[in-house]
DNA sequence: CCGTGCATGTAATTCGTTACATGATTCC
DNA sequence: GGAATCATGTAACGAATTACATGCACGG
């Protein structure tokens, strides 16, 4: 229990691990930054909420609130700190890396706030690994394959084709960002 | 109705579009191409071809198959078709882009095997359009945010911006050859 | 005659979406 | 006192996932 958590929940426990928030707060967390593509809805969080606390990742913050509004913040627990880190440093696999781009990415950004320079480097590293592997397969696939396909069909997996090669580029620069901020962090300790 | 349809819906309309299928076809034409990222389980397929026929889409074809082996192949109907090519002439929104660019991917890879090249470019192109928008939105956002932002945040958020670069670039040079292809089916008739 | 592949499905569970419901408070 | 916004939720529904269930047929 714990690993197979929507991803919807894990944005949760990030958020949480930064600072205590209420559902309202995560939900205006959710509408004001543009990366995480997830809807607002109450209908989505609420439920997430009440899910991480019967999983003991969450607990409710009471809080006295002088002036009248109504307001329940939640804190992370030490077992949703655990549960938190823990997807943190999970490697990314190759199924993530061709369905589920999108939580890798959300993992990254999360992961300087909790893990350090070094961490995050081999993170992108392996992303990458797994990404210039899928690349070679997708390009055999389309010397084989491609010649039959429709013109459209062909696009469309060239345009697949492209966004991983953006990515491995990315993953490129940033690894090199990354290690420079490596050292750094290595010098100040 | 129909508007609404789950991707893998239309997926299947598009698949059955080409030619008659089994479930078990459909199965296996999503396990053989590494484009779209579906689950080949039967627990999606058979509901799906099951809600398809529930709206009037698809409708089974009775085989006499004279050796043995159970066989349930589908077919469009005349209101499936409709609905299918309805799907595919949608303009794409930017709410697509944002938070299912997949599926607008797929719905290009069915274009041209029921729209001529030029539809297929005026699509093209206001895909293009809009994803340029929404990179304007997101190097505003960088421009403002990004300043605050930890290093593996900015770098998430980067990772995303190179894909829709990556997706901009896609689609000028899709453009020209879609333009050419216009122009040869022009003269063709 | 036995395993592999063909072929179809169901059940339990989880999750997200939309839409609705409710009420308090602060600002004008 | 009325509108906007804070703030929390529920209900109905659609859809996907995993895991299980079933049975036939063909090759060796």
């Amino acid at each position: 229990m714990g690993a197979r958590d929507s991803t919807l929940g894990f944005a949760l426990l990030g958020l949480l691990h930064q600072a205590q928030r209420s559902g309202y707060d995560l939900r205006k967390a959710f509408t004001a930054t543009p990366l995480a593509h997830f809807r607002d809805s109450p209908g989505a969080i609420y439920p997430a909420l009440r899910r991480l606390r019967r999983q003991g990742f969450i607990e409710p913050l009471t809080e006295e609130r002088p002036s009248g509004r109504r307001r329940q913040a939640f804190q992370l627990t030490p077992a949703g700190r655990r549960a938190f880190l823990a997807w943190l440093q999970a490697a990314p696999t190759r199924d993530e890396v061709v369905r589920d781009m999108d939580a890798l990415v959300m993992r990254l950004g999360f992961m300087s706030q909790a893990l350090p320079a070094s961490a995050v480097l081999s993170y992108v590293d392996a992303l990458r690994a797994e990404v210039e592997a899928y690349l070679v397969e997708l390009e055999r696939f389309l010397a084989t394959a491609g010649g039959q396909m429709p013109l459209s069909a062909r696009l469309a997996f060239e345009s697949g084709l492209e966004g991983f090669r953006a990515c491995a580029g990315w993953a490129t620069r940033a690894r090199r960002r990354l290690r420079e901020e490596a050292r750094k962090e290595g010098r100040r300790e």
